[in-house]
DNA sequence: TCAAAAGTGTTAATAGTACACCCATGA
DNA sequence: TCATGGGTGTACTATTAACACTTTTGA
């Protein structure tokens, strides 16, 4: 066989589908567009589209994900350019089951986008419904109405759940679901958001303001969460935290 | 727009890239094969090849690292069915540079494999010829001969060095690199070769024998590394190492 | 008898857990 | 004044790192 002869290979639509993720009233909340058309029409799906002809995959995440919530995307390494509605966005997996999609052979390389929480709702650009809801809607449907994901995006969504819960242990990425300026004690929210678990306050204080370059003071204090004021911080320049957060058992 | 026209998308081609490592002489060494035709001819590349119509992407990676290596693949999940030429497969990333291939739109998700040393040497279906080499010849060329692969498959081989250097240190993976029965100082040998580092032998063996479902015992020894008789053991049902084997810093 | 690798014991330093306790604000 | 979170101190436990030491083989 030729393994790269380029006269004779089967033709692939090649797609982006997006686990956008955020925290929202204490809860890991999914993005979820309804479907105008056949098939799955009507049914939620994760929003995406096809890759044009020009376009590198990590572009077209971007440009999916800019036009699904008006945030700008920034790569893993580099830090928030524009912090004020930046979101971390990841390529996550490749999914390409050859019945994936009824109508064709589409690969759909799925990534992961972990937004704050958007002050304003959804900038539609296509005036298509969306929703926010929380991850176990789609993951543990008691309704196919209401959860149901098309296509094979419940697993999709499933792996980036498990990609974000793993990964907010041992790199800074928690902060991305945190606005620019954020307490320690919103940031301890996200976490036991996103784990679905009770932190000890005081040791989570002492583990993330002792990691260095985790948390960087900004000298502002607030008390939006009431109670005591508390002191701002902005993401410091780390992303692996060594000593890793430890995500408590059960 | 609409995010889902199955009659106009632009064709791509889909092919898998294999990123087969193994140990050998305390190395971490790559599988790599040498390019018969433009582009790149003469180079040294990943093996891969297309995916076919009707082939799921882990099966066209199975398929291809079969036919390269005649080993044969079994999935994260399962333990290995057939521990005589078992590789551990799983998939990579996703490559899709307008620009990685010069003659025409390519999409290339990449998979990791990680094979025991093998006895035989390259099974080949294809006479095209076929090295292991150290993982530094080809991230640290220092001839173009030899060294530097062609394509992104620098890029796609780093990445796969980083997932096993990293993976190892959280799972069992490192078993995979192993013989289906070995002693602790082999397994040793192993992650010393993967992350280029020394470690304490007698640390090490109180660690990975007190990790429940890490190694289980056989009941047989071997002095075939020399000196006293080691106990055998195999790999255990655990996947995940809790707490995982501490990678030393510098 | 010696070298080589396997395996055990011990100890000091480090890191995590569980809580008691105090602080600064708004209502 | 009280409720509410923010933040510090401290004792206890678990894990790691360093290394002395014994065991069992082949040469």
């Amino acid at each position: 066989m030729s393994p790269y002869d380029p006269s004779a290979f089967p033709p692939f639509a090649v797609t982006v589908d997006l686990v956008v993720l955020t925290v929202r009233r204490h809860s890991l909340c999914a993005l979820a567009v309804r479907r105008g058309e056949a098939p799955f029409q009507g049914r939620w799906a994760l929003p995406g589209g096809f890759v044009r002809a020009d376009e590198d995959l990590a572009m077209a995440a971007a440009r999916e994900l800019e036009e699904e919530t008006g945030l700008s995307a920034h790569d893993p390494g580099t830090p928030a350019p524009d912090p004020g509605n930046g979101a971390h966005l990841e390529q996550l997996a490749t999914y390409g089951d050859p019945k994936r999609d009824p109508r064709m052979r589409v690969v759909s390389v799925a990534h992961l986008a972990l937004a704050p929480d958007l002050p304003a709702p959804k900038a539609g650009g296509d005036a298509h419904s969306a929703r926010w809801a929380p991850v176990e809607t789609f993951l543990e449907p008691e309704d196919e109405e209401t959860g149901a994901l098309a296509f094979d995006h419940a697993q999709i969504l499933a792996d980036g759940v498990e990609r974000a819960r793993s990964k907010i242990e041992y790199s800074s990425l928690a902060t991305a679901f945190c606005p620019p300026e954020f307490t320690v004690g919103e940031l301890r929210r996200v976490y036991e958001a996103v784990w679905g678990v009770a932190l000890d306050p005081r040791n989570f204080h002492r583990k993330v303001t002792g990691t260095p370059g985790f948390l960087v003071p900004t000298g502002g204090t607030t008390t939006r969460q009431g109670g005591r004021p508390a002191q701002l911080f902005r993401a410091g320049g780390a992303t692996l935290l060594n000593p890793p957060m430890l995500r408590p058992e059960v």
